[in-house]
DNA sequence: GTCTATAAGAAGATAGAC
DNA sequence: GTCTATCTTCTTATAGAC
């Protein structure tokens, strides 16, 4: 990876778990192995840094958006998505969602930037609700509620596991009780 | 109010909207109506405005859940506890609950804090779980993922209004939606 | 592109008068 | 308890050599 990758890398790692103003060039350049000026050839200044790790993430949610509009956009058959899937299906949707967007280095680590710098600039707090909110919820016909009762939980689950990452054993007790439930609760297959 | 209060709250205010780091000790002064150094006469250093406010805080929840204890700790009701009410007392536990946090200024400012700060601080990480994990769950019989299904969702809906107040017409549509099929589901009397 | 040296400014905190 | 003046430290950023 060249210099100016790695300065977005170990920045966005620093900014995920100290904020922006917590964070130091001169700390940022020290994981990278150069010393503070030396960063400023590569990034006009700090913020520029930032602004480079949100457009970097834009363009890799936008390229993700892309290859799940393939499968993604029927919406006559939305209605009918959770009841034609069986239980082991579903726990395998459900346990992928989570174990992913919660190992996933990038996506942990800009999620946890996001929950920090949410209130202190409007634009970051709509790129958390979009890709939080708005993208996952299924809105056609009557299905949003249940999306809800689908998808909440396992978001509650994800954000206890920011904060705590020992509790991850029992997240994943419990989104698997959850999803039974769930499937009890909305399925007809049972097997 | 007094004045070492005065600058409690203030500073609760702009910590909730723009984190710790971001707050300078003459902001906080300025919206007292006094100048820096003043503050100082009521506060070691900037920190321990922080603390104090972390102190008042748990004195409050400790507190509130003294009352609550009164009528909250009948473990061998839990399990029936959802089936037994009406669909309209549900309805109201959920917006109670949900309208008092989201407007009530002491919380609304104190989570939002809070969700800044988690990831800087584990002792902030504990008390946030405390208060929106451990705190609010039934854990008793088999009741730890009904509670998990009515209240995850009421707390998505919150965060949701915390990044973007405009979307509460929408939430408290959405909560009512949610309330009222969770109570098909899972309910027996139906008014 | 990386370094050392350093400027420029911000922010926390103290001294001492009133 | 509040003020003005000031100190100190930290942090971003630039200059200029290599």
């Amino acid at each position: 990876m060249d210099t100016k990758q790695r300065i977005l890398d170990e920045a966005l790692t620093l900014f995920s778990e100290k904020g922006y103003a917590n964070v130091y060039v001169g700390e940022i350049a020290d994981r990278v192995g150069i010393k503070a000026p030396s960063l400023y050839k590569h990034y006009k200044n700090k913020r520029a840094i930032f602004d480079a790790i949100i457009d970097e993430m834009n363009a890799r949610f936008a390229e993700q958006a892309k290859a799940m509009a393939v499968n993604g956009s029927d919406a006559a058959a939305d209605s009918a998505i959770y009841q034609q899937m069986s239980e082991d299906h579903l726990l395998g949707i459900g346990r992928q969602f989570f174990l992913y967007f919660l190992h996933d280095d990038y996506n942990r680590r800009f999620r946890k930037m996001l929950t920090i710098e949410q209130f202190a600039d409007p634009e970051l707090a709509g790129i958390y609700t979009k890709l939080y909110v708005d993208d996952p919820m299924l809105k056609t016909d009557n299905v949003e509620i249940m999306t809800l009762h689908f998808y909440a939980p396992i978001y509650y689950l994800l954000t206890i596991c920011d904060r705590d990452p020992a509790r991850e054993p029992w997240a994943l007790e419990t989104l698997d009780a959850h999803i039974k439930q769930f499937n009890r609760l909305y399925g007809r297959k049972k097997k």
